[in-house]
DNA sequence: CACTAACCTGAACTCTTTCTGAAAAATACC
DNA sequence: GGTATTTTTCAGAAAGAGTTCAGGTTAGTG
C-alpha cells in the first residue's frame, strides 16, 4: 500500500509516516510542491496526503498538475481548521475528502481507507475471496473451514494486494510498487519467494500464474 | 445523474433534493430504512445520500445491505454533527464520504462529485465479436458460454487485431507490423502458426483465410 | 490436369520467465 | 548479547512462450 505524503512540517509528517506505516502503509515523505509533482506523476501510489500550505507553492496547484497529468490515486487534503473554501476548491481541484487541522491518525488512516476502497472498486471493508477471509486488525489468515493463519507484514500486504481484487493480473513491477517505497527495492525475486510462501498456506491453484503479466487470486477455486 | 436520498425530515428532504436538482441531479426521496435497501438495490443510481438517523432502522443497515448486494454506487453519509464514532463505524461500512450537520448545500454537492468522479474512473475496456469478448484487464478470451480462456501476450495481440475489425481483411505484412517492431522481424510463418493456434481456441471457421490477401474474423458465426 | 505459390500442421528447438530449496542478511524479541 | 523470526538473495531446475522447420494440403491458374 503505497503512499505519498506531502507535508512540510517535518515533525508532524515523520510522525504520521510512523503510524501510517504500522498501519500497513509504506509511505514516501516530500516537503516541497515542486517534488511532491514529479513523485505524483512518476510513482504508483495508492494514495496522497496533501497538506496544502506548502513552502513553495499552493497544494492546491499540486493537486491540480496531478489532475492534469495520470496521476489519478485518490488524495485526501489537510486543511486548517474550519478553512471552508479551502475545502471546496479543494475537492472541486479533484481532492476525495479532507481532513481539518488537527485530527486523530485513526479517523485518517479510516478515511484513506475509504478512499483507496472506493477507487479500487472494492466496496466491502473486510477482504474476502474465495473460502478465505483476512483479517485486517489481527493480520490473520482464515479459511472457510474455521482455521487461522497469521502472517507476517510482507505476506499480509501482498496477499491484501491480491485479495483485494480477485481475479485480477497484478504485474510483479506493481506489487513490488505496492510493498516497497523509493528507499528500499530488493531484487525483483522477492516477489516469486513470497508467493511461493502464500501458495503454500492458501494451495497452489489459489495463486495463479500469467507468464509475461503476473500473478492474480483465483477465488472461483 | 440519478441519485437517491434517504431522509426522514421531509422538510430537509424536499429543501436538498430541490438544489441538487438546480445543480443536475434526478432525485428520489425516501424516509424510510426499508424503503431505502429496495430502492437501493433495485434502481440505477449514479450515488446515494444517506442520513443516518432514521425512524425505522439504522442508516448503517441499510448501508450494510447495499453493499453485501450489488448496490455499489458512490455513498456520502449524513451524521450528528461532532459524531465521531458514526463517522469512522459509516466509512468502515462502506461509506465513501460523510458530512456532518448541519452542512451547507454547496459542499454537499461539491463532495458528491468528488465521490462520483472516483467511482467512474474505473473503465474497462472489452473488444466483442461474435460469440466472443475479448477482455483487455485480464488478457484473457470469454465465450458466450461463460467459458475463458487465458492468452499469451502473442495471441492476444494478434487477437485484438483480427477481432477489433471483425470482417475486415488483415494481410500477413499487417499483423507482422501489429506484432512486431523494426528490430524483430521473425519468418512470416509465425503468423500461420499463431492464427492455427488461435483457430484452436475459437474454432477453424471463425478465422477465415483470404488466399493471397490476409485473414479476418468472421462474426457472423 | 498439372503446376505452383500460398497455406496448414505437428513437432522440435531456443530463449526467457518462473519455481524452488536453501542459505545469508537483516530485524525483532527476550 | 544471543536467539528466533522475517526478509532477501542466489543458483540450478522446470516450465512455458516464441520461433523455426520440413513436409503435407489446398486453391488458383493456364
Amino acid at each position: 500500500m503505497r503512499l505519498l505524503l506531502v507535508e512540510d512540517d517535518r515533525l508532524l509528517a515523520e510522525g504520521l509516516a510512523s503510524q501510517l506505516e504500522k498501519a500497513g502503509f509504506s509511505v514516501d515523505i516530500t516537503r516541497t510542491a515542486k517534488e511532491a509533482v514529479i513523485l505524483g506523476e512518476q510513482e504508483e501510489y495508492k494514495a496522497g496526503v496533501l497538506d496544502l500550505g506548502l513552502p513553495d507553492g499552493n497544494g492546491l496547484d499540486v493537486l491540480r498538475k496531478w489532475r492534469s497529468s495520470k496521476a489519478t490515486f485518490p488524495v485526501l487534503i489537510l486543511t486548517a481548521r474550519g478553512d471552508w473554501q479551502d475545502k471546496v476548491n479543494g475537492l472541486k481541484a479533484g481532492a476525495d475528502d479532507y481532513l481539518a487541522k488537527p485530527f486523530q491518525t485513526e479517523e485518517l488512516i479510516a478515511r484513506l481507507n475509504a478512499i483507496m476502497r472506493r477507487s479500487e472498486g472494492r466496496v466491502q471493508s473486510s477482504v474476502k475471496a474465495g473460502r478465505f477471509e483476512l483479517d485486517e486488525n489481527r493480520q490473520c489468515l482464515k479459511v472457510d473451514d474455521g482455521s487461522e493463519h497469521s502472517l507476517t507484514g510482507t505476506e499480509f500486504r501482498l496477499l491484501r494486494c491480491l485479495m483485494g481484487r480477485p481475479g485480477h493480473i497484478f504485474s510483479k513491477e506493481q506489487l513490488m510498487e505496492q510493498l516497497y517505497n523509493l528507499n528500499e527495492s530488493p531484487n525483483e525475486n522477492i516477489i516469486e519467494a513470497y508467493i511461493r510462501r502464500l501458495r503454500k498456506l492458501v494451495g497452489a491453484e489459489t495463486i495463479a500464474t500469467r507468464r509475461g503479466q503476473g500473478y492474480l487470486f483465483n477465488d472461483a477455486v
